[in-house]
DNA sequence: CGAAAGGTTGAGTGCTGTCAACGTCCGTGG
DNA sequence: CCACGGACGTTGACAGCACTCAACCTTTCG
């Protein structure tokens, strides 16, 4: 009945680290939950009640204004974790983007699974301090890039991170879905949609990114959006 | 000799939780270093060779591009933690902003001490899932704020920071000083030097600040800056 | 006292946001 | 099948906020 051992995540999520019998206990505290595409998990500024590990799908964290303004602080994949562990409150809203699979823990019993069980706590140390880098860079796009550099700086990394790279013939020539429409893209590079728009159709008639539907980019000239990035260590 | 038991940061470090015996044994492996103003400790790219505990004095956190523009992605205080643990290379410059006090412990041999002490680690988690909170708090500020309100969210922030309510008069009034000069408040906001400026001089001639000289601040009008700042849970 | 560093202020430009119209894609229902 | 409507995306005109460039002021320190 030991549904984690059969996880599609299990070598990478934090649990990855414990030994059956562990994993049997943690398992006991825990349960599957499906998430619609749009549905919200975690709100910002309410109590953090739980937490959980993504195991399908792809979910946003963000945080917003009063009237309306929003900027996406993080994107979450399978295999990343969500939830504020020992602390009173959450500080971001958790919604999916996409019709997503998660393993959830209420908070109090995972603190006190997690202060019990150092090789989790290792691995979760280890993942919010590689959050932590991450958030730190995004900081500089969002204070000092343009809105050519950010978008070039997006590009790439959606094409590091999502590129189909086994399927191309040109190995300059790179392909992938968005998995996220105009609005959301602007709110990751705090831009207006119609400043990525028209960011968009600028690559697509110098010729540099090719946009078959409006999902998808294939990226024609990498070194040109490579230049464009401004990227610090190249 | 065993100096932790002495130290001024001893009740909030990392090292808080630890017991006299496993002190020593990380007081081995550290040793204390003196920091001068504007002198850096960890660089951009660079291999990351040590960690520390902030004992005295301020620094800052910073991401750059290559040419010259700078965002600094977070401020350090005495009992915080800088360097990167359990990975290889720094993403970010730290630079004292005042004379400061280290403890300074090899990476290698803190990562082993780390992860044979749960304590510690738990410690550690705890940090930087505060400084992950905020990091991604600021990216609001960053993406989506205008000029006056980041200004007004940076007084207020360094106002619960660093104000001393107990000399105050009168409550509403809140006097301190900014441990920075202009071309690091632009660097925090994302922001010309220029337009923090005129901010300043804006909210100084609307009565809402007084600056008595150019490194303090004084609110007067507490309730004006709230406003300004548009804060979403305020 | 002079020079350098840091800070302020002004004039002008341009990037990005705002507002608005239009286009495209799709699902729904007549 | 087509008409309709709504969500999403694009494009244009325009405005304004923040940046750039430059001059000047203030403070600090040798």
């Amino acid at each position: 009945m030991n549904q984690c051992s059969a996880c599609v995540v299990r070598n990478r999520a934090i649990c990855s680290d414990l030994d059956a019998r562990e994993l049997q206990a943690l398992n006991k505290i825990g349960r599957q939950a499906k998430v619609e595409s749009g549905q919200s998990v975690i709100w910002e500024g309410e109590d953090s009640l739980l937490v959980a590990n993504v195991i399908d799908g792809v979910l946003k964290l963000t945080t917003s204004l009063d009237d309306g303004r929003q900027q996406i602080v993080g994107i979450v994949y399978p295999s990343d974790f969500i939830g504020r562990p020992f602390g009173q409150k959450s500080f971001q809203t958790v919604t999916a983007l996409t019709d997503a699979q998660l393993c959830v823990f209420p908070r109090a019993s995972f603190d006190e699974f997690a202060k019990s069980h150092p090789k989790l706590e290792h691995k979760l140390l280890d993942k919010t301090l590689t959050e932590l880098d991450r958030a730190r860079d995004w900081m500089l796009l969002l204070g000092r890039k343009t809105a050519p550099e950010k978008m070039a700086s997006f590009l790439l990394e959606m094409s590091d991170r999502l590129a189909d790279k086994s399927c191309a013939d040109n190995p300059a020539t790179t392909s992938f879905e968005i998995p996220f429409g105009r609005q959301q893209v602007a709110d990751i590079l705090g831009l207006t949609i119609e400043t990525v728009s028209r960011q968009f159709s600028r690559l697509r008639k110098q010729g540099v990114i090719d946009l078959p539907d409006r999902r998808t980019v294939s990226i024609l000239d990498r070194e040109t959006l490579v230049r464009e990035a401004e990227l610090q260590s190249a």
